[in-house]
DNA sequence: GATGCTATTTATAAGTA
DNA sequence: TTACTTATAAATAGCAT
């Protein structure tokens, strides 16, 4: 394909064979590597040279991609199997195959892929459904970020306190103040310095859903 | 590889993904049929989709080449004679449920359930992907709609010239008053008996803005 | 989804080392 | 066999349809 154009037939001078499929297969097994990576593909390719050498490549494991071969391909010739189990197993296979292709839909269209196949109608229950997840997500995330705010603003108390002991015990007068996470974190509002316990968890928990998404993306998370 | 340069990473846009999957599966079995034939060797190669659509080529048979393949790397496990039919088919079975079991986990995350074992990054993934999916539902409803609109005031315009023309043609003098579509969709109460045509979008878009998430407010996405 | 169109990037046939 | 080089053929990314 270069220096010269060469036909599409087999290499006949084996010295040259050899040569170019030492190249082509590089370059073959690169693209599969290539295909399956930009476009999340499942690959597989296996190669065997003239003199029985093995090359193979698979996305995720070999046996997986086969199995999944064997299963796709079994469609078409699933006649040839009299015995009742593997009857009832691939009938039990067709139901999952089809849950699965649903579920798989489903999961594409909640991430916002494929929606032209969805009428007016059904994209606004998605929509629902996504602004639901998002809200529940969004809370847990807020309670989970509250959580540890406050377990860190009662260590924060008990270091203190112990602080003060300690400085107590040993006559020594140093001036250390505690922040408060919550005038740290959130001090758009009043002078929260005082609450060291957690009661104004749920206060928050209330401010948090109410203000919605975007509420915690400046901590170091 | 062209027009510019692209890194090998998973193609962050679906449809981009799709065409690049296309043209480059395409390629791929060109340059695996090309090698087999060049060379004189044994090819199998063997493409999933995304969509779990199945793409194969093999220079000979198959089932020949996996069997092949099977004999060089059984060395890894060259117990398992009982029927490799059957093995094959009870462990794709297993990684079907397996899938499955992943696919309704992750849809039911989306939803918002099942939270609590993710960590906090995990979270905050899911939050991205959940505003990933609204953005893109969120735009589809709006340009959809946009374009109904669009529809809408171009057969006015064009039934009001309509009507003009008639008019003068026939002398009569009927008072018709076109309604602006914007007036209409957002008059909740408005009196719409005389849209003779496409009267079942109309009445669609009067349901969905009954339907009533926030309508256009997000438009510029 | 696919197809067609370039401007570029890649792949690679031949040859050389 | 493997590693470079180079001129050229192929493949293909980004767009438009």
């Amino acid at each position: 394909m270069t220096r010269q154009k060469i036909e599409i037939k087999k290499i006949d001078n084996p010295t040259a064979r050899q040569v170019t499929f030492s190249k082509r297969r590089r370059g073959l097994f690169k693209k599969a590597q290539e295909l399956s990576t930009l476009c999340d593909a499942e690959v597989a390719l296996i190669v065997f040279s003239t003199t029985g050498r093995l090359f193979d490549y698979s996305s995720s494991s070999m046996k997986q991609v086969i199995d999944r071969h064997n299963l796709h391909s079994q469609n078409l010739h699933k006649f040839d199997q009299p015995s009742l189990q593997l009857q009832l197993e691939s009938s039990t296979y067709a139901i999952l195959s089809k849950e699965m292709a649903d579920r798989t839909r489903e999961l594409r269209q909640m991430k916002g892929e494929e929606l032209q196949e969805l009428n007016m109608e059904e994209l606004m229950r998605l929509e629902k459904s996504l602004e639901g997840g998002l809200s529940r997500v969004v809370q847990t995330k807020g309670e989970r970020l509250l959580n540890e705010i406050d377990a860190l603003r009662r260590k924060e108390a008990q270091l203190t306190e112990e602080n003060l002991r300690l400085k107590q015990h040993t006559g020594i007068n140093t001036n250390v103040q505690g922040h408060s996470f919550n005038t740290f974190i959130c001090s758009s509002s009043g002078d929260n310095s005082q609450d060291r316990e957690s009661s104004n968890t749920s206060l928050k928990l209330g401010k948090l859903h109410t203000c919605g998404t975007t509420y915690f993306h400046h901590l170091p998370y």
